[in-house]
This record gives C-alpha cells, structure tokens and sequence, in this order.
RNA sequence: GUGGGUGUAGCUCAGUUGGUUAGAGCGUCUGGUUGUGGCCCAGAAGGUCGGGGGUUCAAGUCCCCUCACUCACCCCA
C-alpha cells in the first residue's frame, strides 16, 4: 500500500515555500517595528494547560485534540495557553513590566479539513502580558492591520467587546430570556447551544436564526461602567490610528478566557472560512492558570489562509533557486576536476550545481537551464590541458574562454 | 460526527447507447546537432482506469459495497 500524509496533513513543497517565507519575513520584521520579541515553545504540553485556559467544553478541548491519553499530554490547538504557560513558568513578569510575545508554528486540530482548515496548520500568535491599557487593544489591532496591508492583502476589521466576569452573567440572563421566548423558531442546533452557550446563538449563519436574532439585546448595552469605558476608549484609539473597523455586535469568540475587547480580521475569499486573524483581551487568564494577576491580550494569524489569499492575486514569478554557475562536465578526468571545483567556489559563497550521472552535454545544459543559472562552464579533457574552458552566460548565450584559474574571481565579481 | 461532489499516465483532463490493443496536452527520457539549454521536429518510457464484488459473450463505462480526496454543515485561525 502507498503511504500518505494523514488526512489533514499537508506538504509545503518548493514551489509553495517562498511564499510561506515572504509571510513569515514579513510577520518578523513588522513585528520588530512594533518592538515585539520571538519566542519558540513546545508543540507538546499538559492535557491539562489547555482544558483550563481554553474552557473543557469547548469544541476544541471536547473533541478537537490531539491528545495522548495514557500519557495525559496533547498536541497543541494554540499557541496562547503555551505562551502563558512559559511567561508564568519564567516569571517574566518580573523582568519588565510589559511582555510582547509572538511565536510561529503547527497548531493541531482533528476537525473535518476543508479549503482553509486543515487538521495540522500554522498559526503566527502575538501576545502582550501586563497592560489593560485599551490603548494596547488599538495598537495590536493596528498591527494586524499592518501585517496585512504589507503583503498588499485586503481584510475588514470587526469587534466587539464580551464584557467581564461583572457584567457578562446579567447579559448573558437577559439574553437567555431572549432566546427562550423564542426557542420553537429556532433551529435545533441553536436549542442545544442556548443551554450550553447562549452567546453562539448570535453567531448562527442559518437565515431563520438570524431574524429571530436581529433583535436580541447587545452585550454592548449590558456593559459595566470599567468594560464600557474600554471599548469606548478602544475605538476612540483606532480612530486616532485611523484604522478602519466595523462593530459587530454578534462577534463571539470560541475559547472561554476572552474578556472585553474581542477582533476579527475577516475576508470573503476563503470559501466557507471568514477569519484570517482573531483575538482578544484575556485579563484573567494567567492568574486562572497560578500566575500572578495580570492583564493579557493576543491574537492568531492563520498562515495557510494568508498564503490562500496571497496566491489569489499573485502570479508565482519567482523561480524555486537560482545558481550562479552549473559546471558540465565530459568523461571521468573532467568530473573529478569539475567536483572539487564545484566544492571550492561553494566554500568561497557561490552557489554552484552539476550533474553526478555522466549523462550528455545536452543533457547537462538543460539542466542547467532549468536550475536557473546564470552561467555554465564546460569542461571537458581538452578544456583541462588548456587550463582553458568556455563559460556561458544562460541569458544571452554569449560563451568566452575562461582561464580556469580565475573562474572564482570572476563569478565573484559578476555576481556581486 | 453528518451531507454533496470527484477518483483514468508524474500533473491537468478526454473517453460516445457497454464493443478490438485505454487517449491528448504538459512534464520526463532519447534522437535530430561527434561537445551546448530555451523554440521546433521525431520517437520512447510511463496505467492494478482508487479497491473489492456483481450483471454481461464483453465493463473505464451499468449495479452494490468500500476506501481516498474534496467542498460544505458543525466549529474555528
């Protein structure tokens, strides 16, 4: 039997990686400007870690992970509960004030895959510990805006604010009360939702549903004084940034620690899949895992749905590798003179490539047009006695005798 | 977990009401050029027609089962 990827598991192959890199330096050096520092944390942690940060009956933690039951350890499904577990566990609140995090790797999911979600996928994750500055919610809102609009990608901003552990329960009553009045013109997905989570009643996409919803009371409105004030003064700061955003008042997000300020940044071209960034404020959080009592906020980029939207408007020009010079090379004599060539001018940073299987001149150029060189150099035994052998520009096919010692320094100095 | 769609060469796909030896384009290899890439021309290699069973004189084609992939629901980045 053939053997293959697991079902939701996927190859980022040569001609899909600069891509996946331009999306990644970018992230890098954006975030750099913003003054935020990398970190790497295990792909592995406690089943534990993440079925008290992210809420135990949450789809996630019911039914999504991948866990290793005898060994009560899972594959990560995020990367914010890693996060705070490393700040908590190097007690970095105590070397400044203020933690900017970001990390970039696999997350794992056994969801059903479809376009833009797969069961292995790539998250690029920012986290900021120690400010419930609402300003703060601005500026990493501006970020993502940033990161965006440098990979020339058009998204929307929605948010919305959830509230706090004060006011939430009253909403969530009057909400409730909501519902129920209505609960026959629901669909039955709603029904079971309105008992376990009245909120994603709101965030149904049936059209039934949606009209029965239209009137529901706002969390906006249930607000107390501190969360008001915040959102307020949150949207006051992106105006003052001028980055544009839309309120929508039936954002839910799906992991239970979001508090307050929720985000997201969403695009119609994914297929069924809206988001491409989320995120919120998470103030209780590190405390609920035996931190200290500090404010958090964070959000998910979602690689592989950003390289969706990239190749959407974007030719692949790029050519997998270029190198500077392919050495072909005629009978045995040659192939060894050809090897430790390749061998020295690759030791002084030249990227040079030949053939290793004796196949035929014409057989050697084209490979060599195909791995984009610059130049070839053709050697052969009568090359040799000479110390003599023609060098070939690939673009213009113009071919000049080359001395054989000075080959180096005069790749060297063509390619800069 | 639930629905729909699709499985034929390395890739993209044709394949008629069931009928001889299953095709094309691209890619690969060889040759046209004794030692020269791209363009062109000629040729070659490459297939358990996803798998199993059934109907039939005869199945890539019809029926049943199964697997895989994919889109969508659910949920989420």
């Amino acid at each position: 039997m053939k053997i293959k990827a697991l079902n939701g598991f996927k190859d980022i192959l040569p001609d899909e990686i600069l891509l996946w890199r331009r999306v990644e330096e970018n992230a890098r050096s954006v975030l750099e400007r913003f003054h935020f520092a990398e970190v790497r944390v295990p792909v592995l942690e406690k089943t534990e870690l993440f079925s008290r940060s992210i809420g135990a009956d949450t789809d996630i933690v019911e039914k999504e992970m991948y866990t290793f039951v005898d060994k009560q350890i899972t594959m990560r499904p995020e990367a914010t509960a890693s996060l705070m577990r490393s700040y908590i566990e190097h007690s970095m609140h105590g070397l400044r004030p203020v933690q900017r995090l970001f990390t970039i790797g696999p997350m794992f999911r056994h969801e059903r895959p479809q376009k833009g979600r797969q069961r292995q996928f790539h998250q690029l994750d920012v986290e900021v510990l120690g400010s419930a500055s609402p300003r703060l919610d601005a500026e990493l809102m501006s970020l993502g805006d940033a990161l965006f609009a440098e990979l020339g990608v058009t998204t929307s901003l929605e948010i919305n604010s959830l509230g706090c552990p004060a006011c939430r329960p009253g909403y969530r009553r009057v909400l409730l009360a909501f519902i129920e009045e209505r609960l026959d013109n629901l669909c039955e997905d709603c029904q079971r939702r309105s008992v376990r989570n009245p909120l994603r009643v709101l965030d149904c996409k049936k059209q039934g549903c949606r009209r029965q919803v239209e009137e529901a009371p706002s969390v906006i409105d249930y607000l107390c004084e501190g969360c008001s004030v915040h959102f307020t003064e949150v949207r006051r700061n992106l105006e003052l940034l001028e980055v544009e955003y839309k309120v929508n008042k039936f954002m839910v997000r799906g992991l239970d620690y979001y508090v307050r300020t929720t985000f997201e940044f969403i695009t119609d071209q994914l297929g069924a899949q809206s988001a491409v960034c989320a995120g919120g404020r998470y103030d209780g959080l590190i405390e609920m895992l035996g931190g200290p009592k500090i404010p958090g906020i964070g959000f998910a980029m979602g690689i592989e749905r950003l390289v969706l939207l990239l190749k959407q408007h974007e030719e692949q020009s790029d050519k997998i590798a270029e190198i500077d010079l392919f050495i072909a090379g005629l009978g045995e004599e040659a192939a060894d003179y050809s090897f430790k060539l390749m061998h020295e001018l690759r030791g002084q940073g030249l990227r040079v490539a030949m053939d290793l299987d004796g196949k035929s001149l014409k057989s050697q150029m084209k490979q060599a047009d195909r791995a984009g060189a610059r130049y070839a150099l053709i050697v052969g035994s009568q090359e040799l006695a000479d110390n003599q052998a023609p060098l070939r520009d690939m673009e213009s096919g113009e071919q000049t005798e080359l001395n054989l010692d000075s080959i180096a320094s005069f790749l060297t100095d063509a390619v800069e």
